[in-house]
DNA sequence: CTACGTTTGTGAAACATTTCAACCCACGAC
DNA sequence: GTCGTGGGTTGAAATGTTTCACAAACGTAG
């Protein structure tokens, strides 16, 4: 019953009674061999369960059929959104989808990077943990198509897909404003992370811009863009004396904004009334936070599609240039930060 | 600059002065080969910028690197962190882990698994559409490790991790009651998925242990376990007449819950109030719900580890038996449902 | 009936690795 | 000296595909 050896296209020619190439032919240029023939070994293949090789396939084909995305943190929604994104161009391209977590740990990243360049995956796309490590630099000189998600490179040395940071930064300060806020906590951190130095130089420069005075925009640094880090900056937010204390907070994200929105809440203040808050990227569940999140919405999936497209062009196109895609974010205006 | 092909075993070997077998010893069996020469292929290797090319050595070695987990629904954060249980195993193991994800469709499934059949993976994880799909059996047919994670099959021809959804019912039921609730809505559907059913089993069996009348468990159908339809149920619930209201309900798992959660707020229900919630999961964002929810937790991580520690037994030891792992899952109260 | 073009099918080479039997060589025991 | 012994290394076969130059078969125009 059980055939020991799965069958190979050896088998699947004996059964048919034709040639290796003749089956070959059969899956990759289908148009050039007879009907008669054709569902003579198609017969053939399913009685033996044939299962192509991929990886013999691959071998002497020299092209793999996968791409491979890098996501920088599995635990925020926000990259499973960019990789659905991925996801969905690749199976147009008729490709696989690795996905692999770096867990913000560079260790991590290089151990992945390092696997898929024995797979010869087709192209890499990669959120990084930062983005001029050297061992970036190391694909793009192999010759791999690489696009940086999310993140940005001084110089253009390869294809990147962002969103303007600082504009989101200003739009969000900018409501916050409208809404009549004229002391207003900018959370988030590392500032290591360049996102968040561009979401805070945008909030900075609106500020300003508003003629408000650069000390009523309070920045609370975190550790890290976690539920719980907002959290703690909300028990800081407390802590402040009441003179001092801002009537909003525009979170570096939406996992900050959580965090935040629950301690307050959890402290018997009002959402937006006492606290008006706006996160950032516009996750699944900030609309289904209990008091409605406003955010800076980001296309997720948008930005998922197009960094696919860029690496599919620099793996197919010889003359492909690499280019620095940006999306524009959008404020959502939800309960939490609406009318006073 | 840009050396057009990539350097083979042959080229290192040449560039050591050694033969092929050699730097392939090098790279599986170190222990055979003299540090000298060891040292010299590993120089030759660095300076070549040598990436081993996996496919050959798959298709000559016979086995793969790699295990695939095919996740049920990429919008539910639950399946997520089980994928992260399965990539700590399999980075143990050091194998790479292969993301897919059907999103509740049968036929991308079936895309996936032949694809995944054509890598040749060591094994596959799964959270099936329908536990009992034709392409399964053929899967276990063909010998190709298969463990059904979060699902179950009544007859035993696969391992398989999963909850004890039934007692998943009964606690948060018992919890409710012990609360002094005495009419209880179960949230929950389609019915076609068997947890939603052992859940609802579960909750009315122990409903009738403690004499309470059937009807008072009032069972309110969803199409899916989404934050929408949980919102969608919390407007039939406000729709019932006050008299027929429950004063609690259980949710089949935390997005319905959340999506009741807002729903309830928004329309100026107190929680616990008004009315008390139980999520089942407790997802990440359970906890940092505006009011926390009170869930029925599931070991996400303990399950994925467990599932990839199940299908490497069976790739890799013969004399393997098919196991049906069963964890207890435990009521985590929070605010959502304490203390009226 | 021949020459020629088209359509189908063939067979061997190539891909980059692993594996294994065989070989070489130095060294110690006798 | 000779004979094992065993560590170190080699070379060729094997893995399952794809590709490509070529052959065979078959019409068809002249």
């Amino acid at each position: 019953m059980l055939n020991s050896r799965t069958p190979s296209v050896k088998d699947v020619a004996a059964a048919a009674g034709v040639s290796l190439g003749t089956v070959s032919n059969v899956m990759n240029r289908p148009e050039v061999v007879s009907a008669r023939t054709r569902e003579r070994v198609e017969r053939a293949m399913a009685e033996l369960g044939f299962v192509r090789n991929e990886s013999a396939r691959q071998l002497r084909a020299g092209t793999s059929r996968t791409l491979a995305y890098v996501m920088l943190d599995g635990t925020n929604p926000f990259f499973h959104d960019v990789a659905q994104g991925i996801e969905l161009a690749a199976e147009d391209a008729d490709l696989s989808l690795f996905i692999c977590n770096s867990n913000s740990r560079a260790e991590r990243e290089e151990a992945h990077l390092d696997r898929l360049l024995q797979q010869r995956v087709q192209g890499i796309l990669i959120t990084p943990v930062n983005s001029e490590a050297p061992y970036l630099y190391d694909l793009t000189r192999r010759g791999v198509p690489l696009v940086i998600v999310d993140r940005r490179r001084d110089d253009e040395s390869c294809c990147s897909v962002a969103v303007d940071d600082v504009h989101g930064g200003r739009v969000a300060i900018e409501h916050l404003a409208e809404q009549g806020h004229r002391r207003v906590a900018f959370i988030g951190g590392p500032e290591s992370i360049g996102q968040v130095r561009e979401r805070l130089q945008g909030s900075r420069e609106v500020w300003a811009e508003l003629g408000l005075p650069a000390d009523d925009l309070v920045y609370l640094p975190t550790e890290a863009l976690t539920v719980a880090e907002g959290r703690s900056a909300g028990e800081r937010l407390a802590g402040l004396p009441a003179r001092r204390r801002p009537t909003a907070a525009f979170c570096a994200n939406d996992l900050l904004a959580l965090g935040l929105l629950q301690q307050s809440i959890g402290a018997g203040l009002r959402v937006p009334d006492d606290l008006a808050i706006v996160g950032f990227d516009d996750i699944e569940f900030a609309a289904a936070a209990a008091v409605p999140l406003s955010s800076v919405r980001q296309p997720r999936q948008e930005l998922g599609r197009a960094a696919a497209q860029l690496v599919l062009d620099e793996a197919t196109n010889p003359d492909h240039e690499h280019q620095q895609l940006f999306f524009t974010p959008e404020l959502v205006a939800r309960a939490s930060s609406r009318a006073r």
